[in-house]
DNA sequence: ATTATGATTTGAACTACGTTCAAGACATAT
DNA sequence: ATATGTCTTGAACGTAGTTCAAATCATAAT
């Protein structure tokens, strides 16, 4: 039977990812070797990468689940019929989930893929699934003519999020305390989408 | 004398420091190595060690200058007294160094200081000072007495900056074309300016 | 039940990294 | 010319990611 092979390779790629996201939360991209991992989860490192094939593939698909993590975390509960309040919601969030896994949501960006490394399509997706989630919020300021406007919004004003949450987080601002990240978040947000408000008028 | 030896240090730091940069530009974080520097300024790892300590704080020295050659790539040639104006053209030229530096630029941000590293106090200083460039830009936005509200001002919108050009950069946005950045960029200037003028009045 | 076959697992080994440090080389003061 | 104290050197240590020949295992065939 290839069932039971299935299954085996089947367990080692989940128990592998379950492992490597318990020491990212505690320990960061530093703490995700080949060897430490190997090891929690009772294996070879050659079992690993028979599986995974190399490192950055694990980490490909650590970063695609903690994406879904967070793609969970915006959507479940109802929405809000309120328009900005529906933004702040989604913001509000984003700030809880990644301050609540701020190891774990690093990794995702502290990780470089290699210079060849072909980023594959359901990854990208993924990415793509989260953005449209701000761009469906940000919707009642757009025309229905408008999604390619509306979801390049919805980058933006991510990037921008995250361009403040990331460089306070890693201190790379100077010294930032939390309270004025999320002043400064809120500023941001506060700005684009009464711009966006106006612009529709 | 201690006037040769001095010399001697002096060179060994400042031909390092000027490999670096010429290997940052080309390779990257990944061709910063402890031994491929020492080899390309002739001498051994050990010396390289004796002069800075470790490779965090050499890097922390490129990345001072690298800071600087940004100041300066603002702050060259005169200002414009046009409000609007000034802050486009500072980004203008934030964008053209961080093209014509890409590798370099970004090791800024892809490097990480380990946990217990201190960073000092004059290069938290160069932080400062270039946020400082935009904040006075900023300056006819704001009343005297809002010193605190400027500089907070100026760290979102370079942040936000920031966060667009680094996702887009290191291809974690999914594949976004140069000229998206550029017109994602723009978008987000123009809100945030706007939206500061209006809250002026 | 025993053997043969083919895939999987293993862990030592390879290269490359940051870093250290004993030994030698060097410059200065006597 | 010698003594003293500093600087330079590069082999060595520990730890990465990754590879691969040998051992092990599960299945199919006899």
């Amino acid at each position: 039977m290839t069932k039971t092979k299935e299954k085996r390779r089947r367990k080692v790629f989940d128990d592998a990812l379950a492992v490597a996201r318990d020491i990212a939360l505690a320990d960061g991209l530093d703490g995700l070797t080949a060897r430490r991992i190997a090891k929690e989860i009772g294996c070879s490192v050659g079992t690993v990468y028979n599986v995974f094939g190399n490192l950055d593939t694990l980490i490909l698909h650590l970063n695609a689940s903690t994406l879904d993590a967070l793609h969970h975390a915006l959507t479940e509960d109802g929405k809000t019929d309120d328009l900005g309040s529906a933004i702040h919601s989604l913001v509000e969030r984003y700030m809880k989930f990644t301050d609540e896994n701020a190891n774990l949501w690093d990794v995702i960006f502290e990780h470089m893929w290699p210079k060849d490394y072909v980023i594959p399509d359901w990854y990208l997706a993924t990415i793509h699934r989260l953005f449209t989630v701000l761009a469906d919020a940000l919707a009642p300021l757009f025309d229905e003519d408008e999604d390619a406007e509306k979801y390049q919004a919805a980058t933006v004003l991510w990037s921008g999020l995250h361009g403040i949450r990331s460089l306070a987080f890693t201190g790379k601002l100077g010294l930032v305390s939390p309270d004025s990240v999320r002043a400064m978040v809120d500023l941001l947000t506060d700005i684009f989408v009464e711009g966006l408000r106006r612009r529709k008028r």
